[in-house]
DNA sequence: ACTCATCCTTGATT
DNA sequence: AAATCAAGGATGA
């Protein structure tokens, strides 16, 4: 069957898709190379429901986007990716007129399109429990598993058959610590595990029957170093994992997960390094948090913290940029389950306001290499 | 309170 | 060819 494709026009400069989706932000997108569009399953709307949506950016301002799933509205659908693509931030203006200004790191480079996601956060969580001592290509792979053996089915395209991403319930019912490790998740097989039994009691103790209204109304409720707290609290959590969690599932835009790359950043670029006293006050400051306390890594959060009062509101969008600027290549998942090295490809970036043409290198998607026997 | 080895697996590098 | 290491960390000793 055709797929009848509706769009949204943005202003220039403001999504990449490629970037965005396959920078190790979100693992579950597919890409069909010889239609250049990506499909995925999404959860839209009040219920629980999962449908499969494609999506294809035929110009850099246009997004196009459809469904397999008729008896999802294509309004439903956009209201969703625009929630889902932070659509109301503006970042050609975040970068040109807030960064560039704090910062002059950004002076030399653009953010190509590249964008902060509002993910279902129990994805979110799971997602990167898996993520830990991991690289893109295994995480995506693991998440696939999970959809595969665990979801449900909701849709097939491209002789590909698409899942619902499990919830809590369905992992405790079905999953276990045996079967995760022979499907290769190794020592994250527990932690999914323990974290899904737990998430269970969570949201019923709170009277909720969904993950996700249990997280959004945490979310509602708690400061960012509450809810950082709580997520600390499941087994395989630990601080950047749960400020991964934080910013691209439950959109805290001022969080700056430190990672290795992060870290080295900061003391390459930044010349960071801490001070005693310093890290003896921020020590303090989490003595009302046990969970904090214990997991937390003074250093790594006093990173953060220097990046939060360097780049302001959004300090977690700018965090994202230098991120895929450093490590530059990415993987992806192709309709057929392999996992390609791809470069960041590079938008075409207009300064709002004041346009400033620039001999562009108007890069193309590049192979990096291909795999050799 | 702090440091550090260890944890699964895969693919690239030596 | 076989060994080693790193890959967007977290845990427990």
């Amino acid at each position: 069957m055709a797929l009848k494709y509706s769009q949204i026009v943005l202003p220039k400069g403001e999504l990449c898709l490629s970037n965005v989706l396959q920078t190790g932000q979100a693992f579950r997108w597919v890409l069909n190379e010889s239609e250049n569009r990506y499909a995925t399953t999404m959860k839209i709307g009040d219920g629980n429901n999962y449908f499969v949506v494609v999506l294809r950016q035929p110009e850099d301002h246009i997004l196009e986007f459809a469904s397999l799933n008729e008896t999802c509205g294509m309004d439903m659908i956009k209201d969703h990716l625009m929630k889902y693509f932070r659509l109301d931030i503006p970042l050609q203006e975040l970068h040109y007129s807030d960064w560039r200004k704090r910062d002059a790191r950004f002076e030399n480079i653009t953010p190509h399109g590249m964008r902060m996601l509002g993910q279902e956060p129990w994805e979110t969580l799971i997602s990167f429990i898996c993520s830990s001592n991991n690289n893109i290509s295994r995480i995506t792979k693991m998440c696939s598993s999970l959809c595969v053996h665990y979801g449900n089915k909701v849709g097939t395209m491209d002789s590909l058959d698409f899942y619902s991403f499990p919830t809590s319930d369905e992992l405790v019912k079905k999953a276990s610590e045996t079967h995760l490790r022979e499907l290769g998740f190794g020592y994250r097989a527990k932690f999914i595990i323990e974290t899904a039994k737990k998430m269970v009691q969570d949201k019923v103790n709170a009277g909720f029957e969904s993950d996700t209204a249990f997280l959004e109304d945490l979310n509602s409720k708690l400061t960012y170093e509450q809810m950082r707290e709580h997520l600390m609290s499941y087994q395989g959590i630990g601080p950047k994992v749960a400020d991964c969690v934080c910013l691209m599932g439950l959109r805290m835009d001022q969080v700056v997960p430190v990672d290795v790359h992060v870290g080295r950043i900061a003391k390459r670029d930044y010349k960071f390094q801490s001070k005693k006293e310093y890290l003896k006050n921020l020590a303090e400051k989490y003595k009302e948090l046990p969970i904090t306390r214990k997991k937390i890594n003074l250093e790594l959060d006093a990173i953060r913290l220097m990046f939060l009062e360097l780049w302001g509101p959004c300090a977690g969008w700018a965090q994202g940029i230098l991120f895929t600027n450093e490590v530059g290549k990415t993987n992806g998942a192709t309709s057929t389950g392999e996992i390609k090295k791809r470069k960041l490809i590079k938008l075409e970036d207009t300064e709002p306001k004041q346009a400033s043409v620039r001999e562009n290198s108007k890069t193309k998607m590049v192979e990096v290499k291909a795999t050799s026997s």
